[in-house]
DNA sequence: CTGTTAGCGCGTTCAA
DNA sequence: TTGAACGCGCTAACAG
């Protein structure tokens, strides 16, 4: 015996059968304009509040998603969540979140949870698994959004296979200003770190700086290109520490993500050099502390709430018009200068 | 007609009663040996997973509870929300997040979202609405965690009559060892920026900072207390501006939060101080970023990952032992030295 | 040890 | 326009 007011308490109150409250509140089916007001004071009278855990189970349909990132705390990811949440708030949706950590196992395990919990739909950062065996486990009908890194040219043919829709960036234009504004500095000796080798964000990144500096005329140094062991400030650190030891070292380094940038800026000062006489740096992502470091980190706009409201969008289509073709976004990235090139 | 596979399919499989086989997969009620086998390998064969939108419904438990936080896109928020996560996750918990912005129709509605959505518990960070509106919204009974800025004496009384634990940071210590260790340098005239006027965290530190300066025997000069109109950045740099185009400055400044103290940072590049040596700084919260700008900043540890761990603690706690005590858990505070103090 | 029945709260038949 | 009956998928209560 719960003390929620359930939806026959309201019928009772109004004089009505449970089936012709329900109408009256979901309008459904047309009600006479009396036992309509009559259901409706009830309702008000008992604060009655529809159990969407029961309206779930009954219309197959718990307007409920699952936001799936490698981990919440990172820095860029709550920026995006707030947007999708803000979205599909809108919807009348609201979100799990669930941390995989990037560990193949715990993606699996998490899609698994989600999906017994019956989510309508499904946004997930892809880290280790592949989108086959994302829409694998989320089975073959689940509205889907992978939140990839960059945009590859086989997206197009990519998503129809996987029925998935995707979010990404186009890091090339960012990356494209980025080279040309130093270049216009007179700046040609450009180096790059990027993260752990065989990562998927770094890689692309890397692969558009080279093509950048092909444009431009310039000359990839091979020996300014680094690995970071990762893409926090320690590993961006580490790596620009093996580049800046070297004899000849690059007048700019560019890198894969801001977390990186600013490890380079602290290897910079530990080298006693300034930023940007000695050496410009330049990041990735502009998550919120580049505006805070010193000099402020010149970087490239990865536009989380945009990304976090195409998202959404998408899997609000996907979840109302099903039919819809399935589609690759890619938000365009940007320089933004500041002080550190 | 749902693809999706249910207890019945595994029942019929293996050839028992869809509530044997519920029994010997939740091992509920015994069942034999051989029965159990049949029914594991089904399950197994059909890869079978409970919907737990119905077991929900049936069992009137959902396995579910709502993290309201004020805007999760803020520094402090993600690193408490992981580690909520993490440890509500082994409890086989997930969570709904949702954000408030401080506002208290807004608390409301996502409030009684929750509700509508038959969360098992709720963690709400105290922020628009007293805690006697929040309970009244979420009902008398569901288990409640208020997640509060800081520790004050009446807490005690408050969580019985509420019948909500709380969780918050205790900032005597921390305010009281950075006062001290400025004192400790022969500097005397402190000054401190807090929130808006009539904001929880920023009040209740400042008067902890009051507390800790008459501790000290130091004078407290009312003319270097400033309100920031925010917990910003840019808040912080033009209640910073104000104070430094005194005649009179004081040597130090201590303030509400790491952003706030960031904005004093650069108020104090562009008035040409020097920081430390014409000018210390401490900050309160220890926010990634605070170990990225220029000095690093030396603040007071705000435990996030801690404090999250004692919320979830608190919440499972009384989800499964709802007759415990209600408690009050205060976690320390402590100052950080690094390079503005 | 197992099967049958019933019902969580809702929405949707089908019949009146 | 309304009501009675049923079922979403699962499990607790009651028989056997």
């Amino acid at each position: 015996m719960s003390l929620e007011v359930v939806l026959k308490d309201v019928a009772l109150l109004s004089g009505v059968s449970p089936a012709t409250a329900s109408n009256a509140l979901s309008g459904t089916r047309p009600v006479s304009e009396k036992t309509r007001q009559r259901v409706f004071a009830a309702a008000e009278e008992l604060n009655y509040r529809p159990n969407l855990v029961a309206r779930g189970l009954r219309r197959q349909e718990t307007r409920t998603i699952a936001l799936l990132v490698a981990d919440i705390a990172n820095p860029y990811y709550p920026a995006v969540a707030r947007a999708i949440h803000d979205r599909i708030g809108s919807h009348g949706y609201v979100s799990f979140i669930g941390n995989t950590d990037g560990d193949p196992d715990t993606e699996v395990r998490v899609l698994e949870e989600m999906r017994s919990r019956s989510v309508d739909g499904v946004i997930m950062s892809t880290m280790a698994l592949s989108p086959e065996r994302i829409r694998n486990v989320v089975g073959p009908t689940t509205p889907l959004v992978l939140l990839t890194g960059e945009w590859v040219e086989s997206s197009g043919h990519e998503v129809r296979r996987l029925r998935a829709d995707e979010v990404g960036t186009d890091d090339a234009p960012g990356i494209r200003e980025a080279v040309e504004h130093l270049h216009s500095q007179g700046i040609s000796e450009i180096g790059f770190i990027s993260g752990p080798a065989g990562s998927v964000p770094g890689a692309g990144r890397l692969q558009r700086f080279r093509d950048a500096m092909a444009e431009a005329g310039l000359h990839v140094n091979s020996a300014w290109i680094e690995n970071a062991d990762g893409y926090t400030l320690e590993t961006g650190y580490d790596a620009a520490d093996r580049l800046l030891s070297r004899p000849d070292r690059p007048a700019a380094i560019m890198c894969a993500n801001d977390l990186i940038a600013i490890g380079v800026l602290e290897a910079a000062r530990d080298n006693r050099l300034t930023v940007p006489a000695d050496l410009a740096v330049i990041g990735f992502d502009d998550i919120p502390t580049a505006k805070h470091v010193s000099p402020r980190l010149t970087t490239i706009i990865n536009p989380a709430t945009l990304v976090g409201y195409a998202c959404a969008d998408a899997l609000m289509r996907r979840i109302e018009l099903p039919d819809t073709p399935f589609e690759h976004t890619a938000l365009a990235t940007h320089l933004v200068v500041r002080g550190t090139a």
